[in-house]
DNA sequence: AATGAATGAGCCTTCATTCAT
DNA sequence: TATGAATGAAGGCTCATTCAT
């Protein structure tokens, strides 16, 4: 019984954090980490005020809840693909392409944390702060050598340094999305890019 | 009489201008810009509260004023070399030590503008905001290019599209600054992208 | 459940701001309108800052609040006497009085929201500010004529032009205000001015 | 020599102060009284900030310096007529006419001093602010009184009470002005009341 | 658990007045 | 006299966080 009641209540509690979370990620979507009031998580997910703080504590708590239940899900099929062992020059296009689409449309409109991730990032500082963005750049690398190392298997490419090869494309494509976010960034411009690094692959 | 008053009082106020600048300048380098309030400010150039809006009339103009005069300054002396035809290796290696040194260091122990440079910009969206950025890293587009040039030049190079390689190092060298802020940053992964992109000159 | 809650809840907050309107009242009948700040209200009603824009945003809505709460009080007793059909002739000298009245003691001592509202009349030029003081002056316009119906339906007086006559009587009832407010007002002026209205009356 | 100097002195100081005076007079009547800062009156008159407050030290000693530069300008064409003898209903009318005019146009379009000398006078209660006002009212009155005591002296009226007929006058005249600042005042309300006022002159 | 009213620290901005030159 | 830079008091507003119910 009492541990019935327990599961109950842990399943409602579950579901709420859940309803909040999704709520805050349109929310920081849309405004970014900065602008973010707890006023706009409480009208956007409708519970209370001192309800939101049984959750969470804190607009940083959220965030950090928010993007973490949110990291790894983007390029999960990509991932998913891999294991499936598709043609490398196929994949690679696709993968980049699937950037090229995110720099150009997502950044702009408010469907992605990126903005509030940068804000956040560059006002927070402890170790933990660091860890999360790290985290998140790892994702790219990782997902970036899944693939080179796909191309290597499959004899379409000659790697000798999988791992500064991985971290140049994460860099552009983080110089990117600043610049998107930041300044202005062209279709050109990725397509550029996207070409040096595929001669880069040849050449190596 | 007048005009010699004029120019006195000109002069005057240009100075008092210059050490509320250098002032704030020391407060965003430690501070960010987003943290950094007129009180910030008011208590860094010993001034009064009112005196201050005499000369700025929010943090944004001061930022603004602060970044617009320091800009150039960084990397003039390279700017200067060029232009005493010296040799290209010497000179890019010059070049990419200055920007390690620069990425190690100044980013880390609040001598840089670096922090409060993306914290203005990732919250500030009108196109001359954009602007400031977008000039920001047309600098560095430029002095690469410049230094390519001379490469060519001094056939040291062989070098079909500078536009392209251009970008690419600025937008490395924009996503190793948002990794030493944001994340990690080590010397070992500055190294191999300055050798990834030493090479692909190389073979360009 | 729910709608108990709001109710009891709408009520604690009606109650609250029935509290603070009656602190604004009197802070609005001491120091005027424009003398008045915001922390004046938060020291009268014994709330924080904060807790006060909860209720109200402005010394502008508090006021126009207290007005409307006020409004339409100040001579009920008359207009409810009307009804009763009393004596045009004892009515009249009611009425009178009490405005001589008023106009001697309420309007000095800081008990009348006149000097206010004048203050505020003279300071707000919006269309719905307009409203407000016609508003007020026909309150009193329309007492006038309900009083001359009266007389007129008693055949105590002969009446052609209400309308004028109301205008007149409200236009000298406003100016010897601003005269016991701005300047210096005698009683024997008012005799003066109320001999004279009785005369006109007694002519048409 | 030394008398010269100062006599010289004193004209361009007295010039100066008309200067500063006629500007100011521009200012409140734009403005109005409580608007007004000395900013405004600095731009407006040319003058140095420290300047100023060598012949004025505060906006309330300009406002009072102005208002007394201005009264009794008013209708000095009619008073000067008074002398000549005119036809009684002719002055009248014309006088009537003036006041018309006054409270259609003036008040509304920025060239009286109206709204600032209300602004002035609700937030003013000293005994030499009362006065400020109480003369001004008493020259509407002397004036129509003087205009009474033609038509008495020409047989055109029969005047019992001058004190009474000429307060209620400037009383109409007080309230009108208030209603054309505060609310709304059509022409047909002037007419009305104008005519109500001279039906008063032929019955008595 | 849930609610939302209440708190008060913290920031921004304006302006009358002073004062060194 | 004349200048205008400098001062700082005064007021406005917002929001994260707490707490009685």
């Amino acid at each position: 019984m009492n541990t019935m009641n327990n599961h109950n209540l842990s399943n409602t509690r579950a579901t709420k954090r859940l309803i909040i979370l999704n709520s805050a990620r349109l929310v920081f979507a849309q405004k970014g980490f900065l602008a973010v009031t707890m006023q706009d998580i409480i009208q956007a997910s409708k519970i209370s005020r001192g309800g939101l703080y049984l959750y969470f504590h804190s607009v940083d708590e959220l965030f950090i809840a928010t993007i973490s239940e949110r990291s790894n899900r983007q390029f999960d099929d990509i991932r998913a693909e891999i294991k499936q062992n598709p043609n490398f020059n196929v994949l690679l296009n696709s993968y980049l392409a699937e950037h090229k689409k995110r720099l150009l449309t997502n950044v702009k409109n408010g469907t992605s944390l990126l903005r509030a991730m940068y804000e956040y990032s560059f006002t927070h500082d402890s170790p933990k702060d660091r860890q999360l963005k790290k985290k998140q750049m790892n994702a790219t690398k990782a997902t970036v050598r899944s693939i080179l190392e796909l191309g290597v298997q499959q004899q379409a490419i000659n790697m000798p340094n999988v791992k500064a090869i991985a971290d140049n494309f994460m860099l552009i494509i983080e110089g990117m999305s600043v610049l998107a976010l930041a300044a202005e960034l062209k279709p050109e411009q990725i397509d550029d890019q996207f070409k040096l690094f595929k001669d880069q692959l040849a050449k190596n």
